[in-house]
DNA sequence: CTAGTGTCTGGACACATGTCCGGAAACTTG
DNA sequence: CAAGTTTCCGGACATGTGTCCAGACACTAG
């Protein structure tokens, strides 16, 4: 039970690791969270299994960083912007569409977060710090309104993954939220 | 693929599915989330595997099942207090206390309900309903700011559930937030 | 008490998941 | 090209999960 050596991945590795994670993509927009494995993954990847078992610990691992990924893909928080409700309504955009263009990526997605295990700690926690990070740049500085719309955010994505509105709304309800909170 | 029978419980086995119940509650407090299983929970109950597995379908539908109970259990909306503002907050901790005492009860029902497993479904739109029944008839009829609360309900629940801040403070991150939004 | 109905039990099962290992294959270096 | 290193492969394995069934047990009514 030791933490892993986080050894840097040489430009093959990475390469691998890519098309996992790509792979992952494609079967869970096919299969769902449901019926979608790590074996099935790595097969779609044209990789062994065992191989996809070294650097991913479970389906979630795999789908928490897939969400990692196209969070730390996303362009900085444009601070030209004056308005902060503009700036705000934006970034919130922005991480609504992260991956609720497709329903069952971001149902796979929320329930691998939440799924608890082990190896998804870490990544949730930097997750967890991008997210507010974003959110408060966009807000500006020493914003009390900060705290409650990363709550609202939050609370848009469980309302979609959960199924109780679609997602297409998302990112409308949390513009309103925005303009009832922002001041 | 069939829609399950919805049959009437008799007492005895209103009993059995109750001993579970509280079964799950206990094991998870003590094993986690990760290490919980329908198996144990059996066993804990002086019932056995089978006889669990006629009831629920997985650890996760069962905890399900318990936080649907605890919903159920809370007491009336007060609509005799005046300020919306002291009704939804009340209404809010009721919601925030529901499993949050206990922190891994929280991980594991939060875990189950996005785990999106087929048994679960109905549950969750039944829990979905009912919250947002209640906190409705706190802010009060027509208020514009009951989906934002809602939105906020359920981020003080992630953030609690992903482990972003610590469990004693989501009440108050959300009374905090009601004080913002309803006017 | 006896029969009859409903519920529970113990174990076998098919299947999936994550780990492990010896060796093959692909690179790198001299 | 040859030797050495890294990465990948295929498959065996242990473990866990949900299903099933034949019989045991517990209640109820006659």
């Amino acid at each position: 039970m030791t933490e892993p050596t986080r050894r840097r991945l040489s430009a093959r590795q990475a390469d691998t690791v890519r098309r996992l994670t790509e792979a992952a993509v494609r079967e869970v927009r096919q299969s769902g969270y449901q019926h979608f494995s790590v074996r099935d993954v790595a097969r779609s990847a044209g990789v062994a299994a065992a191989t996809a078992y070294t650097y991913f610990a479970s389906k979630d691992h795999l789908l928490a960083e897939v969400f990692w990924r196209r969070l730390r893909a996303l362009p900085p928080v444009d601070t030209s912007e004056a308005s902060a409700r503009v700036r705000v309504t934006t970034v919130l955009r922005e991480l609504a569409l992260l991956v609720s263009d497709e329903p069952e990526l971001a149902v796979g997605c929320t329930a691998a977060l939440f799924g608890g295990e082990p190896d998804v700690r870490q990544l949730r926690l930097d997750i967890g710090k991008e997210i507010r990070e974003r959110i408060a740049a966009a807000a500006g500085p020493g914003n009390p309104a900060a705290g409650v719309l990363e709550l609202a955010y939050y609370g848009a994505m469980v309302q979609a993954g959960l199924g109780y509105t679609s997602y297409g709304r998302t990112a409308d309800r949390l513009a309103e939220a925005a303009g009832l909170i922002v001041r």
